[in-house]
DNA sequence: CCCAAACTGTTTATGGCGTAAGCAAAACTG
DNA sequence: CAGTTTTGCTTACGCCATAAACAGTTTGGG
């Protein structure tokens, strides 16, 4: 399986050539699952896709776990390279801005890399870019990774919430969310001060990345255009 | 479903008194996905541990999702009372140590947290804290908000990454990752020089950490003993 | 006090899922 | 042209959530 996610495509020898590609068939699933969700891409479902059975698609790929791995790695599709020339702030801002429109155009990505699984080569050079960006500051190595790492973290976890906002039942869940934070407003005071769930007019995104940039700028013994 | 979530009991009338509770079965849940996962919790092999069928707990709990709802909540808890004595700065360190200590505990919370669903009175509890803590600082209230978020992303993510790892299967699927990154040296030559998947001898918990908190640091018009 | 209503836990059944095993036909190797 | 390999399909299994109908228990209203 890593053998798939990494490019290691075996020899073509006997037998009927496949008709389809593992490429073919995880592009469908990508597919199916920006427009329904993860869930919804069944083999039974993405098999019917190409008018064949479900049994089939096991040809190309051994477990849906695996399935769901290739999708990421395609669904992240490889890191763009990034302009330093203006120091590692930007660099890694612009880096960050890349991979939240990125999940944003695959909702279910967030949730799915949370998973222990292997990691493929296009997502780890989403790392590598961004590993790359601080290499002058003075970090040391794993402190670098450890940085990126927590860039990422962010970014998912505010795709992740923007997601479950925007869903349909979401807006719902929020409007009952406010009554119900207002009905027990003795035992929330802060957050009924901080209107929390209102009309929130801000980007909870931006405040939280500027937040994290300027706090690795302070472990850097360099200045940020280093 | 709310009702139960936020403690609306209903009246109690005719009929035979059941013979469990809501809270029994959560707790069993819990203590279940402790032990060997969420997925592991099955309404089958719930119900099998209380001698009933898997049809009986329907009695008591909608849907699955709506049992995994009233985990969180309960694996959750209330969250502690702060010192602010010393300032927000460490009192929001600690309730980031204690948030990732009770994820640590529960491992599935994590991921089941990540989900569109209604936010529970003890989940919300943590927000206060921390939205509290905040409250001398200058941020305005989303600010205040957005600040906790990003914490509460950090430690999400960091216990994640971990119990992957941890799994059984994650360390050896860290080895082959090492393996690969050297097969592709030439790929990811920042990750190389980085040593990213080495013996790893560093806390990435509490150097994000670190990193959140200055940066809040930095937004604040009041200085960390407010 | 009695009985109908309400509520319990049960059985039975449905439709979906991932996937193991076996099978005919196809196509390459010698 | 064999023989072997590999394909895509069929069949089948076990597990899942959950709908529907049912029999037994408790209790409130008359």
């Amino acid at each position: 399986m890593v053998d798939l996610l990494w490019g290691r495509d075996g020899k073509r020898s006997r037998g009927p050539r496949p008709v389809l590609t593992v490429a073919q068939i995880v592009e469908a699933a990508v597919a199916m699952a920006d427009a329904e969700g993860l869930p919804a891409v069944t083999m039974q479902r993405l098999a019917e896709r190409f008018g064949y059975t479900a049994m089939s698609l096991y040809r190309y790929v051994p477990k849906r776990t695996d399935l769901v791995t290739l999708m990421i790695d395609t669904a992240l599709g490889t890191a763009p390279p990034l302009d330093a020339s203006a120091g590692w702030k930007p660099a890694l801002r612009t880096w960050a801005t890349r991979l939240h429109a990125v999940f944003g155009e695959h909702p279910w990505l967030a949730t799915a890399t949370m998973q222990a699984r292997p990691i493929g080569p296009k997502e780890l050079s989403w790392l590598e870019r961004a590993a790359a960006a601080l290499a002058g500051t003075g970090l040391t190595g794993p402190q670098r990774v450890d940085a990126a790492l927590v860039v990422l973290g962010h970014v998912r976890a505010q795709v992740q919430a923007a997601a479950g906002i925007a869903a349909e039942e979401g807006a719902a869940l929020a409007a009952t969310l406010n009554e119900l934070l207002r009905e027990h407003a003795g035992d929330y005071p802060a957050l009924i001060e901080a209107s929390a769930f209102g009309p929130a007019a801000h980007d909870g995104f931006a405040f939280g990345l500027d937040c994290i940039l300027d706090g690795i700028e302070a472990r850097t013994a360099v200045d940020p255009l280093s």
